[in-house]
DNA sequence: AAATCATAAAATGTATACAAAATACAGGAG
DNA sequence: CTCCTGTATTTTGTATACATTTTATGATTT
């Protein structure tokens, strides 16, 4: 539990905004771990603030599943055991196929155009070992598929999804020797779309996602 | 906007979640409806409570995507247009194939006897011509078969769903023309997870919630 | 009559104070 | 030494006060 929290001054978006972005950019980049106790008063020395902003904050992490609260005993980072992922994993499953489904009938040119600057900016991004820009990269090439299905509930709900798994998707990205299998499963839901083969591509995505099922599980037994 | 909301007095649940259930329960009823303003101070006076908790309420309200709130502005009950309405049936139906996929690898003997008594209430309380009760052994169907996913969040996920069109299926449960092909497909379901046969059980849900979605759509069309 | 601006009223944002509950801790009993 | 138990401390819950922003009002101008 280091000093780092430091805000990010805003000065017109409300406290409660400018602490909850803190707070939860500080839970995925692990530097409030699963479990730890997110102490009001603590939290509100630390961040230069009252209470209330803090207590609003708080909410709004229950919100995106990454806090946990239990009536009069406080709010904690919420835990994930490797059940919990596999369930994520599933729903992910479901809703990414179902995106890409509803993109096969609906993607622009415009937008077929921009995934593949995606698909081919994921591809440089390898090159450059860097795993940030790497995550970057993938979050771009998914969140163009979303974006064409135009479904914006469930854009949210996949973006949600995937901060989650936020912390073990990191990880995941780092085994460079992976990057060959990425970099082919995307070409291949993209010229699957490009083909508009529904099938096709609902097969792809769906494999895309139980790839990252099986290394990110992986990842967490070797944690334990 | 009545005098109607009462508190729920629970001596020791916190406040928030006791408003927090007073609005969701009055929104869900129709008696805040889409687009009103929750103004704080004015709930305040009428629940007799300070604002903090009303606050927190909202905060939460909006986590179940019932409330919108505008920085500095305030919040709102959320609206529905037919394309969310859309949208959140395109979710459901997917995530509802999932879950009775899900089912039928893992239901239990009691649990396929639980669903079974589920689909006879269901079919008894459409004679009792009474809608709320109907809506209820509807939810107790669905709900056995999510239990039986053994997936909480995706559980949880569902129940949300629904909730948002909430308003709307009961509308669509006056409808009692329609109560034999629901009872039909409940069965359908039922005798699929019996049998453990996915394809098919995976079939009848979505035919399910399909005929679900072209009721519920006329319904709004006719509401405007 | 419509538009604009100044001012007043009301609403949200934030901090703080006090109450009630949960937790930690020390001392004593067994 | 372990287990209670009661007290002190900490933490959460709620109300309230004040600051800031937004909205409403109404007079004034065109």
């Amino acid at each position: 539990m280091t000093e780092k929290l430091t805000l990010n001054m805003n000065a017109y978006l409300p406290l409660r905004d400018v602490v909850f972005n803190t707070l939860r950019e500080a839970i995925l980049k692990g530097e409030l771990k699963p479990g730890e106790r997110l102490m009001e008063l603590q939290l509100a020395a630390r961040l230069g603030v009252s209470r209330t902003p803090i207590r609003e904050a708080i909410r709004m992490l229950e919100l995106e599943g990454l806090a946990v609260t239990i009536p009069r005993k406080g709010a904690q980072v919420a835990k994930m055991t490797e059940k919990d992922m596999e369930d994520v994993l599933q729903i992910r499953q479901a809703l990414d196929e179902l995106a890409v489904k509803l993109a096969c009938d609906k993607i622009t040119e415009q937008q077929l155009r921009q995934l593949k600057s995606a698909v081919r900016d994921f591809e440089e991004s390898t090159r450059s070992r860097d795993v940030k820009k790497v995550a970057q990269a993938d979050v771009a090439f998914h969140d163009a598929i979303y974006k064409a299905a135009d479904n914006p509930k469930l854009m949210n709900l996949l973006n949600n999804l995937r901060e989650q798994m936020y912390r073990y998707r990191v990880e995941y990205l780092k085994d460079e020797t992976a990057y060959p299998t990425l970099i082919a499963e995307h070409r291949e839901i993209y010229e699957g779309l490009l083909r508009r083969d529904k099938e096709a591509v609902a097969q792809a995505m769906v494999k895309h996602v139980m790839n990252q099922e099986i290394v990110v599980k992986n990842i967490i037994r070797e944690q334990e």
